[in-house]
DNA sequence: TTTACTGCAAATATTTTGCAATATC
DNA sequence: GATATTGCAAAATATTTGCAGTAAA
């Protein structure tokens, strides 16, 4: 199992951040970065919260905000934003060999897909930001998925109706 | 002043769209998009209303909340979404000529600068989505500063300090 | 034993909603 | 005059904070 290999890698990063910080190894904090790996890419903190509860195991969700800030900042995970959905976490991909994961959003379902594109990461790290150095950039695509455009279609006839 | 026949070409666009769907064109709206363009390029809500109680123009922040949907629905505004920043508007460039706006954010001081990128939008703009329709391409750049970046050097020595 | 961390509850920040009063059409 | 829109206050949502008790080191 591949996923095994790369959940031991980011448990050893994490055990190796908080000693060099002297912070404290809790079950929580294992537990919850556990139970990442088994949510969807892009979760919630409600998600892992409510994850956490129905396998019986609890944390607060104040734990869960802590823990989550904690994780980034040890770059384990990392934070996107999209429009109308809370706040995104997703394992980070510094780790990861392949290409970014870029995300594209449904104005107006709200349903997020991924996807990947190498030639614009080249671009992105390639160009220069001049005195701005780059960590983390982010390729966010709004629009309609096609379910959405064909109900759209129907809704917004050609002739608008009189009163 | 170019600027002037900008203004004036949104305010019709406005005009327009309300008058397309029945809507009232209030005092409030005109002069809240008004007053956006003596804004910075990326405002927030409160950026808003707080330019209008200073101009002397009472505004509730409800029915500055409501215009801005508006303005969004209409087109005239797009809305950016930044990790520690509220959400920010900005004038629409779909009427623009130009190549895209795209944003670099310090994670330390969030800290915005806008760069454009003609190459990354070809790409952007050329590549399929499947049966995904983009309307709204994003590119945000999370990063360092230059200022940000040498206080981080200083506070952040090779040598870590013992207990 | 020391003090970092957890859980809880209250606080904060941002945006939305319900509704009576108002003003556009 | 009909009703879309405003302003206000309350509600909803998402996240942070203060603090007492708990547990990792």
């Amino acid at each position: 199992m591949p996923d095994e290999k790369a959940r031991a890698a980011v448990r050893a990063q994490l055990t190796d951040y908080l000693q060099s910080r002297q912070m404290r190894k809790t079950p929580e904090r294992f537990a919850l970065l556990d139970r990442i790996f088994h949510l969807p890419d892009l979760f919630s903190s409600t998600d892992l919260h409510q994850a956490m509860e129905q396998d019986g195991y609890r944390v607060s969700l104040a734990s869960v905000y802590n823990s989550l800030k904690l994780f980034v900042e040890a770059g384990l995970l990392e934070q996107r934003l999209f429009q109308g959905h809370p706040t995104r976490f997703t394992l980070s991909r510094r780790s990861a060999v392949g290409p970014l994961r870029h995300q594209m959003v449904c104005t107006v379902c709200g349903k997020i897909r991924e996807f990947t594109d190498p030639e614009i990461d080249q671009q992105l790290l390639r160009r220069s930001y001049g005195s701005f150095t780059p960590t983390d950039p982010q390729v966010t695509v709004y629009g309609l998925c096609r379910s959405c455009k064909k109900k759209n279609r129907k809704s917004a006839p050609r002739t608008p109706r009189r009163p």
